[in-house]
DNA sequence: TATTGACTTTATAACAGCTATAAGATTTAG
DNA sequence: CTAAATCTTATAGCTGTTATAAAGTCAATA
């Protein structure tokens, strides 16, 4: 009780005043000197600093703001105005961002556990070139037809589709955590020609995002599925998984996808390196 | 196509490799500072960076990264590390803290809302002194218990009594938000000896806030309910309503519930001014 | 060839909201 | 009276850009 008497006594010096308020000095000083929240009164001779107890009601106003958003900037507007309708103001504008912030940690959220998930997966992977058969879950993509081959002229051309796919989606405003784990679209009509031509790139989307055009379901069911590292393998890993197919009787049913599961920022400074999972769903031949 | 064409000539000025990639030329000048990452040529003559296309694979992982929430230094670590072993560690502490930004987040929508709703509530509020009965529902609160009483000494008590609350609520890690929207209970027994003791404070808290000790539920029915406007005006309003009690046959069924429902920041930088609500559960009395 | 205009270079400062440091003055406790 | 704690100011650092200015370079046209 006698701290409480002690403290009641007014004249709080600014060490005070930062611990009984969660804060520190140095932000006291700061508050003061831009004029946001200043001393009762400063003892001219030292420049000490002296709060008064009441003052903490403008203190707890500033950081509850604070909590909501505002810069100290529009807190200290908020103080000048004489009445509400500025702090209101801001609140509706602040109630915009911060929806906005929530959604960007929901993707981030959702982008670090597919990052985890997916080095996962590459710990888990099969050797390269054994063909398995997984069954995969329902994925929704987000597509985008480059007009220009994948499989053709090399690695440089593949960077510019990239680039296109990258301009595309920031117009789309999607966030740049989906560019991670990207994948290409070889149709059945030209794969089961035994013909590497794939111009559509894709993205992984979650179910909320939406658009207009581009969105397409991947179904979910039985795919044959190769891990290959690097994407100068992919075409090599391709060709073997035709042969497989048709000599273990099996029936291509829809798309073949190459998914980039990781991309390895490390190894080389010039060339994208990538573990990458091929992907063509199936079914058993019926025997005649 | 012949943009493309164009475009693959080796040696991208940082200006075109600004352009393809969403990026600032400047943010590329600093990228280049830090060594974070580096033109492939420099002519030494002008000083003028080229970039090389291949090089885009490295920006893609830089901008993944920094959508996951890592800093520049992290990200420079990663490529320096050669192997996944850094990154996959700054994954999963990352993990933690979007996991943490998230809720904060959600926090502060809340907070937000609540406010806006607050002000609402104070456009419509009833006129002062008038006794209102109202349906509320079922709240949750973290009580704290000061032994202070809220109702003597004036509010320099007052101001220390919020102190202890706030020092507790930041050991219990509660968002600052919360802090707006707090009250104090007056239990019944004292209510109903017109004795006003109240020394324990609350803030209200969502569903999802768990503590072991302080979570109280106020349960959800018909409230008596006075608004007024300040401190000041407190007690007197609460020996007003005791009167309204026995004279219109109503009996109080718990404690009595005062809620701050708005403070004013700007009205007097010396004193807390606020906008309360008085809050009496009741029903009617059962003539005999 | 000269002259545009677009592009590049460097250096420096600003932003926001603190945090850290140093060198010196003042207060308080023992 | 001394030592420790507390206070003062001034300055710089942090992060990840963005903005500015002054000067040099490049490519295309007149």
């Amino acid at each position: 009780m006698d701290r409480i008497d002690d403290k009641l006594m007014n004249d709080i010096s600014i060490g005070t005043m930062a611990k009984i308020n969660g804060i520190s000095e140095q932000t006291l000083r700061l508050y003061d000197k831009i004029k946001l929240f200043q001393p009762s009164k400063i003892n001219p001779e030292t420049g000490y600093r002296y709060y008064n107890i009441k003052q903490c009601a403008q203190l707890d106003m500033i950081q509850y703001m604070k909590a909501l958003g505002m810069n100290l900037t529009q807190i200290r507007e908020c103080f000048e105005e004489k009445d509400l309708t500025r702090l209101r103001q801001i609140l509706e504008l602040q109630r915009i961002n911060v929806e906005k912030q929530l959604v960007e940690a929901q993707h981030a959220k959702q982008a670090i556990e597919r990052a985890i998930e997916n080095y996962k997966r590459y710990d888990a992977a099969p050797e390269e070139n054994t063909v398995v058969l997984e069954f995969v879950k329902r994925r929704r993509v987000f597509c985008f037809d480059t007009k220009l081959n994948c499989y053709s002229y090399g690695m440089d051309y593949y960077e510019h589709i990239l680039r296109s796919l990258k301009k595309n989606y920031i117009l789309h405003n999607l966030p740049i955590s989906y560019f991670s784990n990207v994948g290409s679209i070889l149709r059945k009509e030209y794969f089961e020609k035994k013909e590497l031509w794939a111009t559509e790139v894709f993205l992984f989307v979650e179910d909320d995002f939406e658009s207009e055009d581009g969105i397409e379901i991947i179904p979910e069911g039985m795919f044959l599925c190769m891990y290959c590292y690097g994407f100068n393998k992919e075409e090599e890993s391709l060709l073997e998984m035709i042969d497989y197919i048709s000599s273990h009787d099996y029936e291509v049913t829809g798309d073949c996808i190459s998914e980039v599961l990781i991309e390895f920022p490390t190894f080389s400074h010039f060339d994208r390196n990538a573990f990458l999972k091929l992907q063509i769903p199936v079914k058993h031949r019926i025997k005649k």
